[in-house]
DNA sequence: CGAAAAATCCCGTGTTTACGGGATTTTTTG
DNA sequence: CAAAAAATCCCGTAAACACGGGATTTTTCG
């Protein structure tokens, strides 16, 4: 059984583009195209949908990226790839955040272009080397963090993310409120902040914890 | 150039194997391999290196996660990729966090394995499917948010994030602060916690934020 | 239109925080 | 060993928070 795909892009002669490369997978088959999102929306409304959606990111209209959470609303099965020529950070994540499996640069090479759909379609996800980079980087603790933390402050960093007010790291960890407090206050110089929430955001994002 | 290469792997048999299937591919020299991370780490403090490391992640003594860490901090340059016959999530992730670039499963194809280690070793990053719906599933954004929050709600909680305190907010937002803590109490609610580290951690866990 | 949801506002109180100033005792490590 | 780093403890205060109780006005939407 085919994978039914619908591409959603506005450039008529890419669109054209693309057909033809998927014309050459198997396993795929295309219904149509769709010039803008609102299009493909009422298509999915008239009760109609597909397998396998290709989303252009830089549309008309809605774009592609808040299109994504409408067709997922329509139809949480579906797959979808966005298809752009930025490799933006924000964009990329943003995509990824809102459901999309898969991120493909518009200039990728034709057989990096037939894997990819191919293990989207199998129900995998994929990312080109450079998304993938970027994914990397994201997790990837900073640099030995600048914010050098100790190893008590760590730990109850980490309390406090869980909701622990000092009196209550106090006494999870067996020492007094004003050893927690010093340690916090510690905690704030070496992160640059002024309060909780910062700090453990801070963290969270470096990776601290 | 081709990349040096060092295999960290206990089992002897398997060590082999991979050695084998490394040979295979051009730009990779296989220097040699380790049965431990202590004997690589030594060999590292000698001054020598590698461009690249494959790791086993369940070896005796120091396991392959810390050792990542280890290894980069001695050469920040090196590529390290994990190899195991686990695809847990937390193990995963922890890899990365670390500073893995790419995470194989010891059951992969020749071809996939082949596939993989070429684009590691030229710089970008390689996830197997599976790993890659780990991430596709980590980066989006929960089942529609099984906690409704209002779009002002969401606006404060961002606001939370950022380290603003509740006056600040009501400054940035033009309204009283009597105002933003009714949201904020009503934000709690929803998000069934008692106090904004929670909720922010909460908002961000879910990607409400 | 008319009900429900969202957004706006106020008061009061006890608790917790942020942060300034200290000081002492372990632990680590060159 | 001796210095440095980490962990422990105390006091005091102004500010901010959590949370209970309200109430009114917009917006949204069937």
């Amino acid at each position: 059984m085919k994978t039914s795909t619908i591409i959603i892009e506005d450039n008529v002669e890419y669109c054209n583009e693309i057909i033809e490369k998927l014309r050459l997978i198997e396993n795929v088959q295309v219904l149509g195209c769709f010039h803008s999102l609102e299009d493909a929306l009422a298509f999915l409304d008239r009760g109609q949908t597909a397998d396998f959606f290709l989303v252009d990111i830089g549309l008309p209209g809605m774009d592609g990226i808040s299109g994504i959470g409408e067709i997922l609303m329509r139809n949480p099965e579906t797959k979808i790839a966005m298809l752009t020529i930025f490799d933006d950070k924000e964009l990329v994540f943003n995509a990824l955040k809102n459901g999309a499996c898969g991120y493909l640069l518009k200039g990728e090479s034709e057989g990096r272009f037939q894997k990819a759909i191919e293990e989207i379609v199998s129900g995998g996800g994929f990312f080109t080397p450079s998304i993938a980079q970027m994914v990397l980087k994201f997790f990837r603790k900073k640099p030995f963090s600048k914010h050098k933390i100790t190893k008590r402050e760590k730990e109850i960093l980490q309390l406090m993310s869980d909701g622990l007010a000092k009196k209550q790291i106090s006494d999870r960890l067996f020492i007094s409120y004003s050893t927690v407090d010093s340690h916090v206050k510690n905690i704030y110089k070496k992160l640059h902040v002024n309060c909780g929430v910062q700090a453990v955001m801070k963290a969270n994002e470096e990776g601290l914890i």
